[in-house]
DNA sequence: TATTTTTCCTAAAGACTTTAGGCAAAGTCA
DNA sequence: TGACTTTGCCTAAAGTCTTTAGGAAAAATA
């Protein structure tokens, strides 16, 4: 009976960790409880239920995320954002694969909205900034970026590359490669920005 | 005791349409028993536990997927090819969200190997094809597309795009477009290909 | 200090998974 | 056809996870 404070938040941290270790869709209340050395029904009085707590482990992830996407961002422009912000999403599948997948949680619409989404729309929004799109190709943009980060990193996670020859690291080079180059290509004016 | 003939395969196929009725998640033995008209037990005589019917509902969705995937390129080539392939799935995914979620199962890489997942990939190079692309460019080319067929289904299942302007629609045809462009700006000889 | 609130506990009910053992239907073979 | 084996379904039961109810002690508040 040693109270050890716990609140939401922690249990939301604790349970990222745990997805990590053991698979997003393995978390449980049960494992989370005896992770954080107390019983399970005492969990109730901070988390409403289980699929509440994946939620909030879903937008622990999701913040997370945006963080690193906003620092990996900031102060860089044209195709160096790109890269950074690519490999943001790259980097933490593989290194939190449990996050990772929390944060493909479906979400409801209004807890969507309150979440971290919309920063990662508006990071996409500013990497593209380099390439001086106008609407709606810039929407169209910000979702074909969102589409092939999530899709290769869903892909490279699940081993799809995996074991195959080249190397998915190249595939991934290539791929902001031409990304840059499509993006560069639709821009009105139709050159790349300086190096 | 009105013996019904339950296989594994047909299990799988009713595993199929209960995920689609109420998500990939909720595919319980229990579920399933009760949607067949038999008690949860029997079913063990058919599976050995509700991982391995997961297993072959995924197995059974990636089946029809290439199934549906080959039958849209067949007779096709260039752009029309790609982009009857990249509707495939963003059909599927929204036709039957949950054997689009089951397709997206982690499976152990002996699994994988004998899984219709290799067809896929097939068909995407078929697709390429049509524009002429040596090696490595062509792996790196189906790995993109994967990527942006995956991660664009996913997204918009996601309701990622809904309730936003512009329609979802408009940004696939306009993602196919790019995506044209773009291998076409990577075949050798860099020329479209003719209408 | 007295009171209220919070955080933990034990207990218990309900759902899902899985194994064990039994019985009758379906298939096999003289 | 009748005996034998196999198969597919059943009931029963044990184990795990979720969730609620109610109680006791720690922490916060007055």
């Amino acid at each position: 009976m040693a109270r050890l404070g716990l609140t939401p938040q922690r249990l939301a941290a604790e349970g990222a960790e745990l997805a990590d270790e053991v698979g997003f869709d393995r978390v449980t209340a049960s494992a989370l409880a005896q992770r954080c050395g107390v019983k399970v029904a005492s969990l109730y009085a901070h988390i409403r239920s289980t699929q509440d707590l994946k939620v909030r482990i879903a937008l622990f992830a999701l913040n997370e995320l945006a963080d690193r996407a906003a620092e990996a961002v900031a102060g860089r422009a044209g195709k160096d954002a790109l890269v950074a912000l690519g490999n943001v999403y790259r980097d933490y599948a593989r290194e939190h694969p449990g996050r990772y997948a929390a944060s493909q949680l479906r979400l409801d619409s209004a807890t969507a909205a309150a979440s971290a989404g919309p920063r990662h729309s508006q990071l996409a929004r500013a990497v593209l900034r380099g390439y001086h799109l106008g609407e709606p190709e810039q929407t169209h943009a910000v979702r074909l970026l969102g589409s092939v980060f999530h899709g290769f990193a869903s892909l490279d996670l699940g081993g799809a590359f995996s074991h195959s020859v080249p190397d998915s690291e190249e595939s991934w080079s290539w791929t902001l490669d031409a990304l840059d180059a499509l993006l560069s290509s639709q821009s009105p004016s139709n050159r790349r920005p300086p190096h």
